[in-house]
DNA sequence: TATTGTTATACTCTATAACTATA
DNA sequence: TATAGTTATAGAGTATAACAATA
């Protein structure tokens, strides 16, 4: 999404300038998450369900919901995860419809793993910033896409 | 990736936390442009395609290796996203093995109306943040995902 | 009646392998 | 030989529709 749109030039609000380099800076951190997935034959929605469930139990439609997937996109997805033996599947004995989805031991130490190598993966990015400029990065982005949104 | 571990509660150089937070706002950000592009029946793929060629004209080569994805995979982006008349192909007099491909009329506006809606989609987000504090986070993501990365 | 989850189906996205044409 | 692009193939991701079981 970089342009040259000479309207973004007397952009005094920073709206246009900021969405610009926002989407730049989300894709490359997808392309950074999507490479260590990858490394390890995952999807990045499969590494997004692993880290969900890193500490956590959630059923099936929490899962869904959370991610945005339709219910039986999930039920997919974690159909194949279950047969690498990297999570399971219970019936939540509150609720006879419902199934609780969760890591299993293997699928917590890749989970575990996987943590790592994202952490050193984005490293070349986050390196490039002073500690407190990253705790300055850190506050914006909470204030921006934090709790509310 | 939101965890609570209490490693993280003494990270005086603000990696782990920096991370946590970009991860989500990166996915924040993706949920947004996907729905942008679903509204319009297209993939996140697909619309950056439209993105890139909004200034450009590039060669197939180019656009696969700028998006990461195989050259085959690009044919049938741009197969299909040809077949509904929003961009075309045409060799490069230059070279008689490349393609060059460019948007149509058609494609060019929808390009446009799909910047603003993204600008409209991401406004209540960019939106909790003043002015100058736009510009910073706008001029911390350029130092950490900028040109050089 | 509404909710939870699964299955069947269809289509897109994606990579690998094999191929043609050009450099 | 190497590069650019396409096609064939196969598998994963996704949504829609229809369904069974439970609330």
């Amino acid at each position: 999404m970089t342009t040259s749109d000479p309207a973004r030039d007397s952009d005094a609000s920073g709206q246009a300038e900021l969405i610009d380099v926002l989407v730049q800076a989300t894709f490359m951190t997808v392309a950074v998450l999507s490479g260590v997935a990858a490394d390890n034959d995952l999807s990045l929605t499969q590494l997004r369900v692993l880290a969900i469930l890193r500490d956590r139990r959630v059923r099936m439609s929490a899962l869904a919901a959370y991610l945005g997937l339709d219910r039986s996109t999930m039920s997919g997805l974690v159909e194949r995860a279950e047969k690498r033996g990297l999570l399971a599947r219970a019936p939540d004995p509150s609720d006879g419809r419902a199934v609780e989805v969760f890591l299993t031991g293997s699928g917590a130490e890749l989970a575990g793993a996987l943590y790592i190598r994202i952490e050193q993966s984005l490293s070349p990015a986050t390196g490039r910033l002073a500690p407190a400029e990253r705790r300055r990065l850190a506050a914006l982005l909470r204030q921006m896409a934090g709790p509310e949104g």
